[in-house]
DNA sequence: AGCACGCCGACT
DNA sequence: GTCGGCGTGCTC
């Protein structure tokens, strides 16, 4: 008999095993048909062992699964002799180019390395309803070459406007001609217009890369070189594009694609970007560059658009794919070049259901289809330059162009020699370079990453900490709308007058800056400036950011208090001055990268300062201006820094020189995630190269009404950290509700 | 992930 | 007396 093993998309433990009925004709040939109501024979009709008789590993088929019938992918097909369990039938094959087999050994991969099961992996693979069946048909009109009707103005309108836009829906023609839906169906009736069935899904158009791109600066063009000839060697040949924004990196990598189309033109390009830097912008920069639009992969594509997209890469017709992370799980049979854009940014990580890396599962998606890959970035991961220092990586550096922004100068404001007045965040220093620059008619840029008033509120007579009821985070002041608010889960209640805990009235004092205060504060320093805050609050959606963005770009705002937002891709001619209020924030809580982000922020947030003509300046408050960190910005000596970050990381055996896992226990009430660490805490495998720290209490100790703690795992490179934490929560049986959840290499310590 | 079975509160 | 809440357990 024949067996198929059959990997169904949910969390099941592995593949299921099915029997490949081999008879001659119908599975269900023995019902008499006329017993059968006509809808369920075309159903029948189509589970015949026609299409079983050939199947093979990658095949779409449906069968039951419990009692449902469910849609699943064939893993293998083979024969045995005896099968002491009866299997249940595979009920059809679906008439679809099979899963191919660079997609199944990517989820196989996948699924181990993360320690999630393959069906978790295999749904985000089959993340579009419906792309299985062929396209939906519509039904347009066209105009009848030859017919004899009656002739009225309207109808001639219609006909003027089918032969001007053909292949319009009824309703679409009929608004098109400015006449009524009646009149168009008479015309169809009449035979001045035929219907025709066309596809709804329709193909997308072939990238051009015979169009010539901009003209490329000589750093640009020499950088093209360099990528040409590492691509040409062909197979899997990582590199690294680091240049500062605005040195060109979109171009260079638009030549590598272009030159990979002239190639091989049915060759698959999968470009990633970060979730929020997918805008129209960028699309239509392709666009201009390609001259068709690229496959777009988000979470805001619609259904229609998804089904559309993935049907059209299994098929191998979409040629140029721009999405996000989960870009990476679509059908690709014939992927060449793989491009992860802005590869340092944190939004690579996934943290919830399967959580995994983009950025690390990009590189070996491209591996595995021995095609290129080429990471992008103006601040590369330390990670990155590690492997492009060690060699594994191609590295090719790109100069700012000339013209472009220069680099500001920046200063330290050492806050214990220099520091603010009571109850105040901006120091003498940085408030005299403000009014300076106020003075001359140009911007300043406030940066601090706390969205808010204040991020925390105390009372003051008994020291409760107003904290968020689901999670174990402190309630951040927003005084323009008069509530404290959880950033977190999103809670938010009317600051109280008393303390909800000793009941005192007009105790409770807001501690800390967020931006609301420190332009609160701005405006009392520089009465009659323009002051705007730029947040997630005052730039909820993508109209009001760019409201904001061209009030500053236009120069109707003198000061601007920003959080990270404001911290990357804007181009403000009249930006002269920027102040980092409190550099220290990102620098606390011992997170690992701590120092890495902090230099990446704090240098994009740097070169926001001067363009062209006017040479900028940056002014960073710290109460630890030892920290090497600052030493490193202030000299804008990336390379040190990151030698002395990793020499650190190398003596400790953190990434990349050794590797990390976490595993995060959960559950109802403290009593049982303590129950459950001392289960998981006596069942640690015994490896040699592997350190297990905790369990810890995390930052966020409550979620969503869970309790948790974390174990963080360390170990040596070359030591197999994924089956090290598959077999040490699969030998422990958790009792109840509690669960652990494996991290991979995780980014935030929180 | 579904979908079942299985034990404790508000209704005809 | 039932209908139904969602807590755990199984699916080849």
């Amino acid at each position: 008999m024949r067996r198929a093993r059959i990997l169904f998309p949910m969390p099941l433990p592995e593949a299921f095993d099915y029997e490949v009925p081999d008879l001659e004709g119908d599975l269900f040939g023995d019902a008499p048909l006329g017993d059968v109501p006509l809808g369920e024979v075309r159903a029948e009709n189509r589970r015949t062992s026609e299409g079983l008789a050939a199947l093979a590993p990658g095949d779409f088929v449906r069968a039951e699964l419990g009692r449902t019938e469910r849609l699943g992918v064939v893993w293998s097909v083979d024969q045995v002799a005896g099968q002491n369990r009866p299997l249940k039938p595979v009920l059809d094959r679906l008439d679809a180019p099979p899963l191919p087999e660079v997609s199944r050994r990517f989820v196989t991969w996948v699924a181990r390395y993360v320690c999630a099961s393959p069906g978790a992996v295999l749904r985000m693979v089959l993340r579009a309803p419906d792309a299985l069946e062929p396209s939906p048909v519509s039904h347009v009109l066209h105009a009848a070459d030859e017919a004899v009707f009656k002739s009225t103005p309207a109808r001639e309108a219609v006909l003027a406007a089918a032969r001007a836009r053909p292949g319009l829906s009824q309703a679409d023609l009929a608004r098109f001609a400015g006449v009524s839906a009646g009149v168009v169906a008479g015309l169809v009736k009449a035979g001045g217009l035929v219907t025709r069935a066309a596809m709804r899904d329709l193909p997308f158009e072939a990238p051009d890369p015979s169009r010539q791109g901009p003209t490329l600066s000589p750093d640009q063009a020499a950088a093209v070189r360099v990528v040409r000839a590492k691509l040409g060697e062909g197979g899997f040949t990582p590199i690294l594009i680091d240049g500062v924004t605005g040195s060109g990196k979109t171009e260079v990598y638009f030549e590598a694609i272009a030159d990979l189309l002239r190639a091989e033109p049915e060759a698959q390009i999968l470009v990633l970007l970060p979730e929020i830097a997918l805008t129209e912008a960028v699309i239509a920069r392709f666009e201009a560059r390609f001259g068709a639009r690229p496959a777009g992969w988000h979470t805001d594509v619609p259904d229609a658009e998804r089904r559309r997209v993935w049907r059209e890469v299994i098929h191998g017709r979409a040629r140029i794919v721009l999405g996000a992370r989960s870009a990476l799980f679509l059908p690709f049979a014939n992927l060449r070049l793989v491009v992860v854009d802005e590869e340092h940014d944190t939004a690579y990580k996934q943290e919830e259901g399967v959580i995994y890396n983009g950025r690390d599962l990009a590189v070996m998606r491209a591996k595995m289809s021995g095609a290129g890959v080429i990471l992008a970035s103006a601040t590369p991961a330390l990670e990155t330059l590690e492997n492009a220092r060690s060699g594994r990586y191609a590295h090719v550096r790109l100069a700012a162009r000339p013209g472009a922004a220069v680099m500001p100068e920046i200063d330290l404001i050492d806050l214990r020699a220099d520091p603010p007045d009571e109850g105040r965040w901006l120091s003498p220093r940085l408030i005299a370079a403000m009014q300076q620059t106020y003075k001359n008619a140009d911007q300043t840029l406030l940066y601090l990453n706390r969205r808010g008033f204040a991020p925390l509120v105390l009372c003051r007579a008994c020291g409760e900490k107003l904290k968020s009821p689901h999670a174990e985070t402190w309630l951040t002041e927003h005084r323009y709308s008069g509530r404290l608010v959880c950033h977190l889960t999103g809670y938010s209640m009317p600051r109280p007058a008393a303390c909800p805990h000793c009941h005192a009235e007009g105790a409770l004092v807001s501690v800390g800056p967020g931006v609301e205060r420190i332009a609160d504060e701005v405006r009392v320093i520089l009465p009659g400036a323009r002051v705007e805050i730029l947040s997630s609050d005052t730039a909820s959606t993508p109209a009001m950011l760019r409201a904001l963005i061209g009030d500053m770009e236009a120069g109707r705002i003198d000061v601007l208090v920003g959080t990270q937002m404001a911290a990357k891709g804007h181009n403000f001619p009249h930006l002269t001055l920027v102040g980092v209020v409190d550099a220290d924030a990102g620098l606390k809580g011992g997170d690992l990268r701590a120092g890495e982000r902090t230099w990446s922020l704090l240098s994009q947030v740097a070169g926001r300062a001067g363009r062209a003509e006017q040479p900028g300046r940056a002014l960073v408050q710290t109460w630890d201006p030892d920290n090497p960190v600052f030493a490193a910005l202030k000299d804008q000596d990336r390379d040190s820094f990151f030698a002395l970050e990793a020499d650190q990381r190398a003596a400790l055996g953190q990434p990349p020189f050794g590797r990390l896992a976490a595993l995060i226990v959960s559950a109802a009430g403290d009593p049982e995630v303590d129950a459950a660490c001392a289960l998981l805490g006596a069942a640690i495998p015994k490896t040699d190269g592997i350190d297990v720290f905790g369990p810890a209490l995390p930052q966020i100790s409550v979620l969503r009404g869970r309790h948790r703690r974390r174990f963080l795992v360390r170990a040596d490179r070359g030591v197999d950290l994924s089956a090290f934490m598959a077999t040490w929560r699969a030998r422990t049986r958790l009792k109840g509700a509690a669960r652990a959840v494996i991290d991979i290499d995780p980014q935030s310590f929180l």
